[in-house]
DNA sequence: TTTTAAGTATGCTATAAATCATCTATTTTT
DNA sequence: AAAAATAGATGATTTATAGCATACTTAAAA
């Protein structure tokens, strides 16, 4: 980890309307003043599950993942997040540390705010807060829905899921590089990593996707979308 | 459903402290002012998916289930709550409408609280907004762990889950009446109807509960805490 | 009260998925 | 550049779970 001096401003910052739109020129400086910025190799662990929550950290550039281990020493991803997604914004008010790990996939830069800086806002500028609170119920929204696609489904709907929600939701193409292994897919949709690859040999030789490496291509979107629905 | 005119007030609510503990006598007055009481009897649906949200939702007795249908036409339950769980807190600021339906499984007494009157109190009382934050934020720490536990369990570990859950969460004692079918119980934890009524009668053969219809009591509760945690 | 429907219970069978084993290819580390 | 570790690939086997069938019981509806 390597902590930015040459920080660019809230100001420039294109996530800044997500967020901090309401602010006046005054909140704007203490949010700016109070923040610091940190660039993250892949691999690199941003946030070890129980360590102290005491800022509110965002994504500039880069993709991340939220896991936890279980008592087997196996890792279970909660979610994959990029830039404008607010990774753990739901948990921070919770008074306690952190449940779960985040680490770097590829380089991030990581925006970090203060969390005190953060609640006197709340307090203070209400339309802030309503603006939160709409950020933290749509992602709500997307666990509850995630957690019901994924009941219904079983290993080769998952995987279809995975697929639609990268090319749909992550990089809005048809063709990406997806910096994940077959085993943390695995660990993100609750399958082994055999049948994850197992099933990427089979959707490769029905001609549903190409690949080459960690470059997924999506060729029968269709198809894909069939096997989403179907389970 | 009965709407209740003998509706009680706010200020004699076991579970005004949850929530509105930080507001004057004039804000307070709005909040009781717009308020209506319902009472629903088992079965009965509060909310259905696609509901528009137009209020805060929350009990004051019973217990309900939050639920969404399948493609299929089977169900899914999300989760059960009890009073003072805030059902419905997460989703309300999304500005969509309802992604779940609510019905209740036992009599239940539902407080409804028009959304806008607690949008305006949010807006002007910082107080009361750091307090629903923290509170979603708790509910959000639940849901994330609840995926967590359900991802690395199968069949055996998810019942045991369950019914410490319902002795642990809901009942506080190891001996209870718990509503729910074994088809619903099977909704909860993605698993079949027929192979959670089997799991039960493997634990009543092997001395770890007891059961008499609906009514439910572990007598090893160690042993169920090592299924839980073995998977 | 009778009829119907829904829930509980269990055995059997089919199927999906995990596990185990082995091999090759690709990264990482030294 | 060589060695070691990790990732990807695939077949064979075992295990877990779903699905189907059927009987009995309890609750709801006519």
């Amino acid at each position: 980890m390597k902590i930015k001096n040459d920080i660019l401003s809230c100001r420039t910052c294109v996530y800044r309307q997500l967020l901090f739109k309401d602010l006046n020129d005054f909140e704007y400086k203490l949010v700016n003043d109070s923040r610091t910025e940190m660039l993250y190799k892949r691999g690199e662990v941003i946030k070890n599950e129980g360590d102290q929550v005491n800022s509110f950290i965002y994504l500039r550039k880069g993709l991340v993942k939220l896991y936890k281990t279980d008592s087997n020493g196996k890792d279970h991803i909660l979610s994959i997040n990029r830039p404008g997604d607010f990774i753990s914004l739901l948990s921070i008010f919770a008074d306690e540390p952190y449940r779960f790990s985040i680490a770097a996939l590829e380089e991030t830069l990581v925006c970090d705010v203060k969390l005190d800086v953060l609640q006197h806002l709340i307090e203070t500028n209400g339309k802030l807060a309503m603006h939160l609170f709409k950020k933290m119920s749509q992602i709500s929204d997307e666990i509850i829905e995630n957690q019901f696609e994924q009941a219904q489904k079983q290993v080769k709907g998952r995987v279809a899921h995975l697929l639609l929600y990268f090319a749909n939701h992550v990089y809005h193409k048809n063709e990406f590089y997806l910096p994940l292994t077959r085993r943390e897919m695995g660990e993100l949709i609750s399958i082994t990593t055999e049948n994850t690859i197992r099933t990427f040999s089979e959707y490769r030789k029905d001609g549903i996707i190409d690949q080459q490496g960690k470059t997924i291509k999506i060729l029968d979107y269709d198809r894909l979308v069939a096997i989403n629905k179907g389970g």
